[in-house]
DNA sequence: GCTTGACTTAGAGTTAACTGTAAGGAGTAG
DNA sequence: CTACTCCTTACAGTTAACTCTAAGTCAAGC
């Protein structure tokens, strides 16, 4: 099975090695060997353990929660609990992420739209209410 | 019209008095007023405004182009076209973040399986394949 | 008239997650 | 042999976005 230095694993991942360096020293990477010489030397199941590290990161996961993730995983088949229960909430962040970007993304679009019709008329002044005083532009 | 004081429009924006003065020191509330006594006074319409710029902030944007924008809005209708292309650009930002959110989201739920098949095994050995010397159970 | 509480400022401190530096070691090309 | 490149550690520096502290102001209630 081949291995990968930090920098082809950096690559690998799209991260850089001062990254992976950090993750090391941060407790994320417990099963890492090294050469002889103390090189790290990544193996593919090292590739796919960062890579769930990422996934859970891209959920606003703070890297000392990932942390207690590996360590349950290297505690075996007891916490399998905990890190079912773990996915679970991470499945509801996902999910609520999900919702406040479609609320986000509706409010972009009536701005765009917004725009478009001001860009039209050359002025932003085709927007002002009559009953409206002031409005701000933003 | 009523307006807020620092304190109330914190509260309806679900904000802190710090981060609003925050946001003031960093030129996102130009149009701000203050009362003889020097306090800030939010009107309806700088609620209106922060509203976006949490908007904006959702989608990733860094307060100093949050910024930019902002005097965008000051220079008046010159500047509807940059303001036009910066929310087009949002758009194309958040339409990314939601497909990356839904592979986030495949990934997770595979594991929530990978587990509840555990769970039910009473061990993760269930997953292990013949072929495979060593896994990593991340 | 005095206390209370919310407000003001300038500026320092915090936190997470990197990101870089310095000093040095080891393997490879010429 | 020597230069080059990548690796190592320990530790300092950076960045964004707050978050708080200290010292002081001001209006309202008792």
């Amino acid at each position: 099975m081949r291995t990968y230095s930090i920098g082809e694993a950096a690559k690998a991942l799209n991260l850089t090695p001062y990254t992976l360096r950090y993750y090391d020293k941060e407790g994320l990477l417990p099963r890492i060997e090294r050469t002889s010489g103390g090189i790290r030397s990544f193996k593919e199941s090292d590739l796919e353990a960062l890579k769930i590290i990422e996934c859970l990161k891209k959920t606003g996961m703070p890297i000392k929660e990932i942390k207690t993730f590996i360590d349950w995983c290297s505690d075996g088949d007891d916490s399998l609990r905990q890190r079912y229960d773990m996915f679970q909430e991470r499945k509801a962040v996902v999910q609520a992420q999900m919702q406040e970007l479609l609320n986000t993304m509706s409010v972009i679009e009536h701005k765009c739209e917004y725009y478009q019709t001001a860009l039209n008329a050359g002025t932003e002044a085709v927007h002002k209410h009559t009953h409206a005083k002031e409005t701000s532009p933003a």
